[in-house]
DNA sequence: TGAAATGTTGGGGCG
DNA sequence: ACGCCCCAACATTTC
């Protein structure tokens, strides 16, 4: 029987690029051929409606791309449909395994796994070498003086700024490694149709520095009718690009801009420290005393864009059609939600995590939280947005309402579900009366 | 990364 | 000229 190869894997997962990835630069300089691999997780797919997920789309070609970059070494990605800890024991199988590199990954869900395949490769001598890529600081690297967690936004963005006066951004030129990789001979691909999925027509946001929007970015992000926010949202989510990158661009250009990146960090850290959030729990633990209205019929017309209020009906839609919303109407169709239909930020959350092709459990839960007013550093209960006021500052002419709304200028369109009086005084009520208690 | 209610101020109309 | 009132505009407080 022919000996087996002796190599170090490279496991991709939200870090699809192969520049300037910090696991697989390690483990190109690891002095051993490494076996790049890409895992296709049933346990996760098959939670998914089919055959149209946008998500699963963009990772199969963006893996797809990714290949050309590997065969020009003579290698391959080697892509797999199975669950993880059976990839690997197949894996064991047939290389002579040392190590194996990955970038960390810090939701509940991957935790779990790491920690099972990390154990089960350590009972084959194998280890399980994992780096930080996905954020610029995590975990403690940017806490108080006193030790604990930052829960509030502004003095963590001060101290994590200050952090990287001090401690310049690293790069890891992983691009210019791939010569390090083992020769495959043949390539494993899985095809969309094989797992159930169909290629449906899209137009991804494109990949490449900001450097129009951020040039305005202070001044226009507010603004859904503009085109000036960055959309790179899906990008950082699957790790098309590299944050280290970006946040360098960021740091000459824009504070603003710099700062958003800044919050997705202090996300981030928030669910590693505090990770009841990540488990369906406030982060102010006495939020989930709310009586929260139960009532599937409003959730349906939030979800579909059918409340009568144009802004929130806009932002909706352009959710359902495109898998993305502007940020300032995130902001204000989860304030409707939470508070002018006084509906569980959960459900406003799972919405969001299904249909948002960004979305981050980190940052998807904190914006949620911090709508609700649940969350560290959340905007106050009675911070309730005035949809009419808030389309008033932002989309005066009415320019995004009537992208999405067609009908808004017609008879047919819905009258408002609920009157914003009405509503601001309900939540104001339903709030006082579980957060006040103890006063 | 609010909005509404309440308080204050000062210009101008008017007797 | 003066006091009174109104109210817009701004500031502060409250939710």
């Amino acid at each position: 029987m022919l000996q087996k190869p002796e190599v170090n894997v490279f496991w991709f997962r939200r870090d699809l690029r192969v520049h300037d990835n910090h696991a697989l630069f390690q483990a190109l300089t690891s002095g051993k051929p490494v076996l790049p691999i890409f895992i296709f997780d049933p346990n996760i797919l098959d939670k998914l409606d089919k055959p149209f997920d946008l998500r699963v789309q963009f990772i199969h070609e963006t893996i797809e791309s990714l290949q050309q970059s590997f065969a020009q070494v003579g290698s391959s990605i080697q892509v797999y449909y199975n669950t993880p800890i059976d990839v690997f024991k197949t894996l064991l199988d047939t290389y002579q395994l040392s190590a194996v590199f990955t970038n960390h990954d810090y939701e509940p869900f991957a935790l779990e796994r790491d920690t099972q395949i990390e154990s089960m490769l350590s009972t084959q001598g194998v280890s399980f070498n994992t780096f930080k890529d996905q954020v610029i600081f995590e975990k403690s690297e940017v806490i108080k003086d006193d030790g604990t967690p930052y829960t509030v936004f502004t003095p963590y963005s001060r101290k994590w700024k200050a952090r990287l006066l001090h401690n310049p951004l690293p790069s890891f030129p992983s691009e210019s490694k791939l010569a390090a990789c083992y020769a495959t001979p043949s390539k494993l691909v899985v095809s969309l149709e094989h797992m159930g999925f169909s290629k449906k027509n899209h137009d991804f946001p494109v990949l490449e520095f900001p450097t129009q929007v951020v040039s305005k970015y202070g001044e226009q992000r507010n603004f859904p009718a503009i085109d000036g926010t960055s959309k790179l949202g899906v990008h950082l989510r699957f790790g098309t690009i590299s944050i280290r990158a970006l946040a360098a661009f960021a740091e000459s250009r824009s504070e603003v801009f710099l700062n958003e990146l800044i919050w997705r960090d202090f996300y981030h850290m928030i669910l590693w420290n505090f990770p009841r959030v990540g488990k369906g729990l406030s982060f102010k633990r006495v939020y989930d005393d709310i009586q929260w209205r139960t009532d599937e019929d409003d959730f349906e017309k939030w979800c579909t864009g059918q409340t009568g209020y144009p802004i929130v009906d806009a932002g909706m839609r352009e959710l359902l059609n495109t898998g993305f919303m502007h940020n300032r109407v995130r902001m204000i169709t989860a304030s409707f939600l939470t508070k002018h239909l006084l509906i569980d930020w959960r459900w406003g959350e799972a919405w969001f995590a299904k249909h948002l092709l960004d979305f981050d459990l980190a940052a998807n839960n904190g914006g949620w939280q911090w709508a609700a007013g649940s969350g560290c550093d959340a905007a106050p209960y009675f911070r309730v947005f005035n949809p009419a006021l808030q389309t008033e500052k932002f989309d005066k002419q009415g320019t995004y309402i009537r992208k999405w709304v067609p009908e808004f200028d017609t008879l047919t369109y819905v009258q408002p579900m609920v009157q914003h009086e009405f509503a601001r005084k309900r939540c104001l009520d339903t709030y006082a009366k579980t957060l006040k208690k103890d006063i």
